[in-house]
DNA sequence: GCATAAGCTTGACCTGCGTCAATGACTGTT
DNA sequence: AACAGTCATTGACGCAGGTCAAGCTTATGC
């Protein structure tokens, strides 16, 4: 499978890492730092390729530099749902637990920055910053996941859509630490399947509705992996949300 | 409105607390335990009563010692996903946060073990191992949620009910220290309607599929608020999991 | 260049669950 | 006993989204 975006992979510094400000490490001082760096080391996957399987052993954590990862989990008849979607800056992997939970999978060519789990597991106990820092992304987890189950439980396939579609907006304006509004570019890295994996649909049904939405104006999409939302208010309307969500990480 | 069950309010000794091992000071030593003791208050909500709504101001932080409560979202429309079930030992509110993100409701009498939030925050810095247990009890809510979204994601609505009931045998077992299997008896504090909001389905869907169940011998409801669940391996084969998953706190 | 495959769109049809509505069971109150 | 209120059950009906199937677009390999 060739690679269409060189990773950004090799021995890079954290000085000038650009996720660490929100990554796990975002709090730590100085000495801390070194600490880490001496501790971690590169991997990257090609888009496509499983990094682990739900019930193998994983022995590291690590934190996506660039490129994107999905969480799943899969009854035995094959039916998938997606439980995370990892974006650069999140964490992978459960301190104290060897068998990996979910499958993840890397939806693009991904860099992740690893430590091995156990050495991870001392620095945790030893560094408050790092420890307290990684309790602050779990609970942003916890909340997105919950606001997941909304979208799951109780939204149309149309307002599931909108909400996948605010989401990256919000995700992308974060990045570029603003808040979205009006005309937004935004990248979209998930196929139909894997949007339809996120969403509690089938790919059909998200065809139809990303059809639907894009001649009624509030889509335009640019090839395949991007889109133009020409009225991010627009799109939060139809998503059913009352707008004054949290500003979800 | 009447008091059923009688809360054990009062100042209880942390010494004879029996959720203690389970909860966020499961790891605390003595000298810990005397800080914490000196700066927790309880707090009793009747059945049916609100502990916060969302976007309210929260002061504070807690552990469900006896009785039930639920987090829910609202969408504007009234439409309503119960995202969090707070069973005895859970903790509810989040550190630095200070508007609420759910609306929790006692559904039982509800006895709470509660901080002011400030000196909480100040205690989790102070005590490693309360902001280990935290962490540790965050990520198992991350999980617990995580399941819960392939449930409401991929699941028929028989699927569902079984889910839920075999998770409620789970946790009923998880108190005596046991492994759920066989035959066994678990309470069931929640209407057709809370059931529903948890299940992102009707009541009426709830109650003809909860009818369904008992006509095939799957359950044997006794009286409203409990049920005998003959064999539990049925259940969770009828659940559509493969029996494998963690066991879920 | 063509071949192959992966991904996307669209149509026709069907079904599981939601909606609306009536009735029943249980509990506590006067 | 009669009632009011809450919760649960059951039926009739309709529709959103699933299923199955065909064809289209774009990318990659030889």
């Amino acid at each position: 499978m060739p690679v269409t975006t060189a990773p950004q992979s090799g021995p890079l510094s954290c000085d000038s890492c650009r996720i660490h400000n929100r990554a796990v490490c975002a709090h730590c001082n100085a000495d801390e730092m070194v600490r880490l760096e001496q501790a971690k080391f590169y991997r990257t996957f090609p888009a496509g390729q499983v990094v682990v399987c739900a019930g193998d052993e994983m022995d590291f954590v690590g934190t996506v530099v660039t490129g994107v990862a999905t969480l799943t989990q899969t009854l035995e008849d094959g039916r998938t749902q997606m439980v995370g979607l990892l974006l650069p800056s999140d964490f992978l992997g459960r301190p104290r637990r060897i068998e990996a939970a979910y499958t993840i999978t890397a939806v693009t060519d991904l860099v992740l920055c690893c430590f091995r789990r156990k050495p991870f597991e001392k620095l945790l106990a030893d560094t408050p910053r790092l420890a307290s820092r990684l309790l602050e992304m779990t609970l942003d987890e916890l909340d997105a996941a919950r606001e997941w189950m909304l979208i799951l439980g109780r939204k149309s396939a149309r307002e599931r859509i909108a909400s996948l579609l605010a989401i990256l907006c919000r995700r992308e304006a974060a990045l570029m630490r603003e808040t979205p509004s009006g005309r937004m570019s935004i990248h979209l890295p998930l196929t139909r399947e894997a949007m339809a994996d996120y969403l509690g649909l089938t790919l059909e049904t998200v065809s139809r509705q990303m059809t639907a939405l894009r001649k009624e104006g509030l889509i335009d999409p640019q090839g395949r992996r991007s889109i133009i939302v020409p009225d991010y208010a627009q799109l939060v309307e139809i998503s059913g949300d009352d707008m004054d969500g949290a500003p979800l990480v």
